[in-house]
DNA sequence: ACAAAAAAGTTGACGGATCAACTAAATGGT
DNA sequence: ACCATTTAGTTGATCCGTCAACTTTTTTGT
């Protein structure tokens, strides 16, 4: 049950860091590669396709509800999007029924971009899940959410 | 055996982001946890902590060791170990055989916010890594393992 | 031995992420 | 209906990560 004998036999990372390090280490390379790719094919950056997949995704949605949905920062959504409109790669539309927000569509400069960096994005995801077996994207995933709580559990604890 | 078919049912996240996303999120997640934690108890950053960690396993570790063993970089190794030496963490020690390099060493003070901080993140590293099963720890590695080895085929091909 | 290449480290620039303060609009309780 | 609270979005400050240019020193090939 204890966790301590997982790992005690330290090759070049210690025990302290593995979990946390090894994602960092995957996660930065994860990024550095989606975002060359993007900026090769389409000429946009990361956070401007993530915008793009939630439009995408869920059509005319405001910045709140993506937000609400990805945990992105507000204020990051917020830039992104200003940027966007500059560049015209999409187009907002206020809400009648709240003054506050406005929804967001793209472009037709936009779409195409967009769909510009698809093939080579698509390409990668396919590979990446393609490298692993079934059962291990599946063990990966709900270890990822294990994690997650985990970690809201540490938080909580912390707080008491 | 093709990818396409393992999240094709779309929820909330789409297929194109899912790795990557998730992957994102728990990272940071992890380190704005890491971070918090780090200052409450020491007073130190997470680049801090970890370079504080290789003097640990390693001993006399240099810049480049450093570099060569974590993928950091190696601009900001040079950033963090110059504040740490402003801070009074460090001290460096000139390499008689190599004038461009020299060899980290903690000082008392630097050794004891080390100390300081190492309860809290051992408590943390257990319960993440506890939250886990065996097999579900031992998957998640082989599987990071195998998403930078697919990363670097992915950037290979694309250099062809 | 010497020129060319590689390695160690520093620095500047820039984009991304996080946090906090702020404005304006909508909601809710009484 | 009214005041307090919540929500949407903007903006500024700050830190981290990445990239590239540069200096100095060491290594290597001939």
């Amino acid at each position: 049950m204890s966790a301590d004998q997982v790992t005690d036999t330290e090759f070049d990372i210690p025990l302290q860091q593995m979990v946390t390090f090894r994602l960092s280490r995957i996660h930065a390379k994860l990024n550095a590669q989606a975002a060359r790719i993007l900026k090769e094919t389409a000429g946009i950056s990361l956070s401007q396709w993530r915008i793009f997949v939630m439009i995408e995704t869920h059509g005319k949605i405001t910045p709140a509800q993506i937000v609400k949905r990805t945990d992105f920062d507000k204020g990051q959504v917020s830039r992104t999007v200003k940027g966007m409109l500059k560049e015209g790669l999409i187009v907002v539309e206020g809400s009648e029924s709240d003054q506050r927000s406005h929804t967001l569509e793209f472009t037709d400069k936009g779409y195409g971009l967009f769909q510009q960096a698809r093939p080579a994005m698509r390409t990668r995801q396919t590979a990446l899940l393609g490298s692993l077996t079934a059962n291990e994207r599946q063990v990966m995933f709900t270890a990822m959410d294990k994690l997650e709580l985990a970690m809201e559990q540490i938080e909580e604890e912390s707080r008491a």
